[in-house]
DNA sequence: CATCACTGTCATTATTCTGTAATAATCCAC
DNA sequence: GTGGATTATTACAGAATAATGACAGTGATG
């Protein structure tokens, strides 16, 4: 696996050098920044895997950074870890329902830190998001997040692209809502059931343009969920 | 899905009332604990898929019994939703460094409760059969839910394929019916005897398409019930 | 501020599935 | 063969499940 990339935004210096030479040791790459801004940059210029965020920042309360993050598509994903002082928890119960991941209260151990870095990098596989996913002339491609059937482009919600997305990274398998929930929502997200019936309507929908239907390869799997398959689909 | 069993801890019967009510109306069975002995004898006797607990309890408080819970092999999967009064924020935390899934901040919504406790369980779902089974041409396929006669899909419903993946799981053998009805409806389910043959004779249509004839691997075996068998049967 | 896209939820409609009962067919012991 | 017991088949109503359309709230955008 390759070298994996943390972003430290933290305004002390001492604190991000100790978290630096930490997270070097077991061979994290480590970008720094002391202000909101400069993380932000550096979260879109340098694609860390992961953020240690600490609460009291000036220019900015790291909430107003995670919220943001948390709204955006591109960095819904990226992992969260905040970093609070002893005194302030109630920030951690603010900041773990706008979205962090984990938090972690100074002063912490290095151990400490290290395995909980370790635990999110390893749930968030972050190979696939990139892959190009093909299937007869229907295009996924994650980088650019667009896809693409018979050459024109669709147009299509994000929460719909991520739903394709997983879909054909996991095709010929059925999935329960909650799956789904899990998978493409997030675990930490709490939504109807059937409100994946209306993503999916909304997905095949998509799917069909004057000339083309690939809505057929979203299959209803009745009493369980849905499945992406071209298994015997005529296209 | 069979039903959902909830344990609520509270010393409080109002607040108990209330969340039994918000609870029952989406079909979760309750039961009720108002101190923590109480709670304990119930997790092991009534093995509820998941627990409310109050912070302040008598005789006890509820970090004792998640600490407890969490050190035991047996309950630590056992996901507990704490509920916890504004003012004692810190608790939460301490409540989530000892390993509660979420909490809950007093006074909630009803719609929030449940949102969260249908995220818990819907992570905590039993281990499905997705192993593949094949006797000749025919293919069962519990990770796709799928059955595949000659290549070609069949198509049947939930019951049927809960039925055949039964039957070819066990196969060379006779079931009684009622035996049946236990292993591919469930246990606590009424429903007539003979209603199991009128499945079989669903299945065994299934099992048919223009050029193949797979009926006869289900065979009736007279006075008794059913058997899947493949021994002797031409295809 | 007005507008727009997106999302989650609900109410309604459409579809499929299931259990049951009624009837026909088959089996087996005598 | 006959008769009683067992199983097969069919039809149907109501239950369960999914599809659809509409709506309101929320941010984002200009």
């Amino acid at each position: 696996m390759t070298e994996r990339t943390v972003l430290i935004v933290d305004d002390e210096p001492a604190i991000r050098d100790m978290l630096r030479m930490a997270l070097e040791i077991v061979d994290y790459q480590c970008l720094e920044a002391d202000n909101i801004r400069e993380a932000y940059r550096l979260i879109v210029d340098g694609r860390p895997d992961l953020v240690l965020l600490d609460w009291m920042l000036p220019g900015g309360s790291g909430i107003e950074l995670l919220r943001r993050l948390k709204r955006n598509d591109n960095t819904r994903d990226l992992p969260v870890v905040m970093l609070t002082a002893k005194t302030t928890e109630d920030n951690v119960i603010r900041g773990l329902d706008v979205g962090a991941d984990d938090y972690i209260t100074k002063p912490f151990k290095p151990r400490e830190l290290i395995a909980r870095v370790r635990a999110l990098l390893r749930r968030s596989t972050g190979v696939e998001a990139e892959e190009r996913l093909q299937v007869a002339e229907l295009v996924v491609d994650g980088e650019s997040k667009r896809v693409s059937l018979a050459g024109a482009v669709l147009t299509m919600s994000p929460t719909e692209f991520r739903l394709l997305q997983f879909f054909m990274s996991h095709p010929e398998r059925a999935y329960t809502r909650n799956q789904l929930l899990d998978q493409v929502w997030g675990v930490n997200v709490y939504v109807e059931e059937r409100t994946v019936d209306v993503h999916i309507r909304r997905l095949r929908k998509s799917l069909q343009d004057g000339m083309h239907d690939y809505s057929k390869l979203i299959q209803t799997v009745r009493g369980t969920g849905y499945r992406f398959s071209s298994r015997g689909v005529p296209l």
